[in-house]
DNA sequence: ATGGTAGGTCTCCTA
């Protein structure tokens, strides 16, 4: 069967369910992991997405911050949740479904404005957070799973609108990416997206603060899809979904999906 | 070189 699994920041999940629902509607997904709810799990509507067929969720939240949240239409139970770095924030959780695929859902932190560990506390959170997930992939390799998400690095130079222009901002600085490359070789992971679209720009996240972010198309890819070898071969097609930018009181990032003959 | 916007919470933090 056709498996679709579908990944969005979604900048308050409370905000813009209308959004996630007319989301589920027209793309269809069979799983979409959303982060940034921004809100406790109990305060969450997820029954308007119950009602839309997706019965089986999981769901890590906290006040304000962070959150993560996966809606399935098909049976899946928890597959557990890990508290990277120790500071109980809510940015992963993962499901397992019926034919063993597990998805695991991860919002990376952004790691501020000055891409100095020493001088900045939330871009050592970050690198940490990153040689974490590569140390508990070594341990422990994944197989028969697909790890979406907000990353927050864009690694490559066509995964930015200027390579020159951002290779010091944070999202795209070499330790960064080198800190990324670490998580991909430890697990084994895929680039699903890249897999499919090897050559030319692409971009999930567009910043707020453009005046018109369509027309500038200063955007990076941030949001990713990752698949292990066992199930790479198995990927069919992916996208991201540009035009939910636009739509009316958006998020700042576009889904991004894929789908899996599994 | 700088400032620009958005969301949540409780006056400023985070992205």
């Amino acid at each position: 069967m056709t498996v679709t699994i579908a990944s969005w920041n979604i900048n308050s999940l409370r905000l813009r369910a209308g959004l996630v629902e007319r989301f589920l509607r027209e793309a269809a997904p069979d799983i979409l992991c959303l982060q940034e709810t921004k809100s406790p799990v109990e305060k969450l509507p997820l029954e308007r997405f119950e009602t839309l067929g997706y019965r089986w969720n999981a769901a890590r939240g906290q006040k304000g911050y962070n959150g993560v949240v996966i809606l399935s239409r098909l049976p899946a139970e928890a597959d557990g949740h890990h508290d990277f770095c120790g500071m109980g924030d809510a940015r992963h959780v993962a499901i397992r479904l019926a034919n063993g695929v597990v998805v695991e859902n991860f919002y990376v932190p952004a790691g501020g404005d000055e891409p100095d560990p020493a001088a900045n506390p939330k871009f050592d959170h970050k690198l940490r957070f990153l040689r974490e997930m590569r140390d508990r992939f070594s341990a422990a390799p994944p197989r028969r799973t697909v790890l979406v998400g907000d990353l927050n690095i864009a690694p490559r130079e066509d995964d930015v609108w200027s390579h020159r222009q951002l290779v010091n901002v944070v999202s795209h600085t070499p330790i960064e990416v080198e800190h990324l490359a670490a998580v991909m070789e430890a697990g084994g992971w895929h680039d699903v997206v890249r897999s499919h679209q090897p050559e030319g720009q692409l971009y999930s996240w567009w910043s707020y603060r453009a005046r018109d972010w369509d027309a500038s198309d200063r955007g990076r890819r941030l949001d990713h899809i990752w698949a292990t070898p066992d199930l790479i071969g198995h990927a069919r097609d992916s996208r991201i979904l540009r035009e939910a930018r636009g739509w009316e009181q958006p998020s700042d990032h576009a889904p991004v999906l894929a789908s899996f003959e599994i």
